[in-house]
DNA sequence: GCGTCGTATCGAACGTTGTTCTATCGTAGC
DNA sequence: GCTACGATAGAACAACGTTCGATACGACGC
């Protein structure tokens, strides 16, 4: 698509970009490197084409990132769609918070943007909606089914949020593993005092190599029985 | 604290600071007009001083805000701490996560910054601590508390995330009220096709002019209950 | 009194960011 | 061909975090 011009002048060429070419090249710069490398400069070039012409496409950068962010929420949306489904619902919200969560690991700037405009983010509604549908099927008010949900996104984004955050330039470079890492934290950790810190000294020993996985899926699953509780359901 | 000097050159001042105050102003900037206030001019002007000279108090912009959020949590950990505390240490899991939540509600910036390097935020770990301390009067293991403690800190902060996120300028200048701002998504959401967003539509009453409050206790409630069968205690 | 050292301060500059301005190209319709 | 419009792009702008070098101040030795 892209063309040839003034040619006497050394022919340079003109970028033809797409409102998709945008959005895909956007999200693997933030799958490359993160939040911060998302930037209209980087991603021009990327595109082989000038800074301001993105703004054809976007008005800002928030809307780039809520669009980018909706963008690979629609497959996520398709993984929750493919979900086998059973006969008891919060079988299904746990595998469809799963499925979330394991985008989330895979993408971690996804943490810090999900959710945070449904206007922009049809996607992120659908997902929304899906959630909730699996809460029609429990003996519940609307009230409580409104909370549940929100409980259980705020589960997700809260999980999300921990890992969501840039690590610390060492890790990122290889310097040090996340192991060492943690294992740095949980040394200074040791040495606090044990009377002012029985409760630190109890888990440093989980803390040290621990998977954010496993920590996600306990806090999910104590928000599930407690819904499964307020329905009355059997498990 | 300040001086004169340079009389002859017309009187211009040198401003004397300390950290106590560098956090002070820079907590004043962020409650006033949320984490994007708080830059190093704005902050110099309101020492009354230059700009360079906040970097001998503190080597990076990151570091400022952990420290002014370590500030901050340190008045909330006296809170906890002032707690009267009962024979159930779920009740006092509840009231110390609600004086915690209750902080971030007014301090909304809080919530982004919280738990992000407990290395400079030693007040953090400190709260973390005495949240874990009541796990320890549960029947867990390790395991279960380390969990226990990271869930809690997660509804927080997935809850707060939520409100944490600043508002579209329309609603911070008092343009539009908050209220009428959910209405308006309240009112997008019932123009969708009832047939494929049947959940939206059962809940959208609720979320019209809901109580963030509410939403962040009914979640809480449902991990604590999550907890509390978890643990064989009777409620 | 004078020089020196460490603490503390500040103006000016640098590089990078999001955003806007203005000018241009290429194609489709007349 | 001319025009209108969709699309592109370079240059400039303001604001930001950060760094540099110079400078002031109080305390100390002498």
């Amino acid at each position: 698509m892209t063309r040839l011009q003034n040619r006497a002048t050394g022919g340079r060429r003109r970028a033809s970009h797409s409102m998709e070419s945008v959005l895909t090249e956007a999200v693997a710069l933030l799958d490359e490197a993160g939040a911060p490398a998302l930037t209209f400069r980087a991603l021009a070039q990327r595109l082989g084409g000038g800074v301001a012409s993105i703004y054809w496409y976007v008005d800002s950068k928030e809307e780039l990132l809520d669009r980018a962010t909706d963008h690979v929420i629609g497959a996520v949306l398709a993984d929750v769609e493919r979900l086998p489904g059973s006969d008891d619902p919060i079988d299904d919200l746990r595998a469809m918070a799963v499925t979330l969560f394991d985008a989330i690991v895979d993408r971690p700037w996804l943490g810090a943007y999900f959710m945070r405009n449904t206007e922009a983010q049809s996607n992120s509604l659908r997902l929304y909606e899906r959630l909730g549908q699996q809460t029609l099927r429990l003996d519940l008010t609307a009230h409580q089914r409104f909370h549940a949900v929100s409980a259980i996104v705020g589960v997700v984004v809260g999980s999300a949020v921990d890992m969501g955050q840039e690590p610390p330039a060492e890790i990122l470079d290889g310097a040090v593993s996340r192991e060492e890492f943690l294992g740095r934290f949980a040394q200074a950790w040791r040495e606090l005092d044990p009377e002012e810190y029985p409760f630190v000294h109890e888990i440093v020993d989980e803390f040290d190599g621990h998977d954010d996985v496993d920590q996600f899926r306990s806090a999910l699953e104590l928000t599930l029985t407690g819904l499964r509780l307020q329905a009355g359901t059997r498990p």
